[in-house]
DNA sequence: TCTGGGGTCCTGAGCCGG
DNA sequence: TCTGCCGGCTCAGGACCC
């Protein structure tokens, strides 16, 4: 691995090359009591970007998504350490990252790449344990208590190890984290970036986490981190000190409880594989704010196509329609409704967040953003609720909730086939010749049909 | 400075039934 | 029959994470 430098370590294992590491084992005397791993990839977009455009190497590279990346509405995904060096940060504003760094290559995010290049890695991570957990496309943890004794290797072997294969076999670099629990080896993974591995043993977790800010503990974000400072805590050792009565008094019951705990190095969760989904949603910022009902009622449509093709793919059904709002001056509300029985359909779906949006949605007032989220979802195993006559429901001219489904369906194969543009609503068409807001078959006088 | 999109979790109010 | 209490559910919103 002479290929890259390691730093920050603060018990540096030695780096062997992987395959001397998978045949020598050896330990660390500081890691035997650190099942857990943290894997972290570096700047995972950004580099990715990078490795298909080898031109870019060694430049300043920021991808960016949103409304309008290339105008003002769109935020930093990920930017390459050499963007980073002028201030460049994830969720800045992108019209903010232009100004800092005006000479960066500005690429738009190819998120089915990435999950491409995301499912590869975590496959690699399941050649040495099969409890991993992912937390999002770039990170996940390991619980590696099995592998060690199977392997005959010490955590921050296997760490290194995988920091070899990731980069033999993607040419990216990744950080790892390891200790003796998911919290600590997610900040030992931060700690060690870019490009490095950091082992907290478990006699040092207190001397380790007490000089970091009170901002490093899970959960403490802008606001608590005021409520924190207001009660005199500014590192994780004052958080710890604090009586818990006063630390429920300034964030709440659940979220002091978790500090005082955190703050004290004690953290029980365990690595957990398959997570079931609590929700499924889809949302989308305008690149200009919205008052015409046309264009938000079709885009609407989009969206809760996107939300129920999701639930679908995944073999879910859920039961709460929930409707976002982002109005021009950034207030942002939810409403939502609960259906009798769990749902797939888009027909109800959009029925549901139709009417939400009627309901809260003052004529001629503009918005920025719609989102369409479905919530309380499980598998998708109980048949939806018929009536007796066997239709629930109308969904347009000559078309019921039943055959929908069925249509639906047929749908999700082609699209699964041939790609996501194979198949596409009616009212979700554009009429040729015209753009952007143009014309579409659903208009104000269709009601809540779709198709 | 001016804020994306995907999520999770928590809190509090209000309603309802036992 | 009325009232109070309690738990469960729904709904809305805030905070946080990556």
């Amino acid at each position: 691995m002479s290929h890259r430098t390691a730093s920050h370590s603060m018990v540096r294992a030695d780096l062997p090359p992987a395959e001397a590491i998978r045949h020598g084992p050896r330990s660390s005397p500081a890691d035997h009591c650190c099942p857990v791993l943290h894997v972290d990839m570096d700047a995972f977009y950004a580099s990715v970007e990078v490795r298909e455009r080898p031109e870019l190497a060694g430049r300043p590279v920021v991808v960016a998504g949103g409304a309008n990346p290339a105008g003002d509405r769109g935020v930093v995904l990920s930017a390459s350490y050499q963007a980073r060096a002028f201030g460049v940060r994830s969720a800045m504003p992108v019209a903010q990252a232009r100004r800092l760094c005006p000479h960066a290559e500005f690429v738009p995010p190819h998120f089915p790449r990435y999950a491409e290049v995301s499912r590869a890695v975590m496959a690699l991570f399941c050649e040495i344990t099969p409890l991993v957990e992912p937390l999002s496309l770039d990170e996940a943890f390991l619980d590696v208590r099995g592998s060690v004794r199977r392997l005959g290797m010490s955590p921050a072997e296997i760490g290194e190890w995988i920091r070899g294969q990731v980069y033999d076999a993607h040419r990216l670099t990744c950080s790892v984290g390891v200790a003796p629990s998911k919290f600590l080896a997610k900040l030992a993974s931060g700690r060690s970036k870019p490009d490095g591995l950091l082992v907290v043993p478990a006699d040092g977790a207190l001397e380790f986490l007490h000089p970091l800010p009170a901002s490093a503990l899970w959960g403490v974000g802008q606001r608590t981190a005021q409520a924190l400072r207001r009660l005199g805590c500014v590192t994780v050792a004052d958080v710890a000190n604090t009586p818990l009565p006063a630390l429920r008094r300034a964030v709440g019951l659940a979220c002091a409880q978790q500090l005082h705990e955190l703050a004290n190095g004690r953290d029980e969760r365990r690595v957990v594989p398959d997570l079931p989904e609590k929700s499924v949603g889809a949302e989308e910022t305008f690149a200009q704010d919205v008052a015409d009902r046309v264009v938000l009622r079709r885009e609407l449509l989009r969206l809760a196509d996107r939300a129920t093709a999701a639930l679908r793919g995944r073999g879910l059904r859920g039961r709460t329609v929930t409707l976002k709002i982002r109005y021009p001056d950034f207030t942002t509300i939810t409403r939502s409704r609960t259906l009798p029985d769990p749902t797939d359909s888009l027909p109800r779906v959009f029925g549901v967040a139709i009417d939400l949006l009627d309901a809260h949605l003052p004529r001629g007032m503009a918005v920025r953003l719609l989102g369409v989220r479905v919530e309380q979802v499980a598998r998708g195993t109980v048949a939806e609720q018929l009536t007796l006559d066997g239709v629930s429901g109308d969904v347009g001219a000559n078309c019921t909730y039943a055959n929908w489904a069925d249509a639906e369906r047929a749908a999700d194969a082609a699209r699964a086939r041939f790609g996501c543009a194979a198949v596409r609503l009616a009212a979700l068409l554009e009429t040729p010749g015209r753009s952007g807001r143009g014309e579409t078959s659903l208009s104000p006088e269709s009601g809540n049909q779709i198709c």
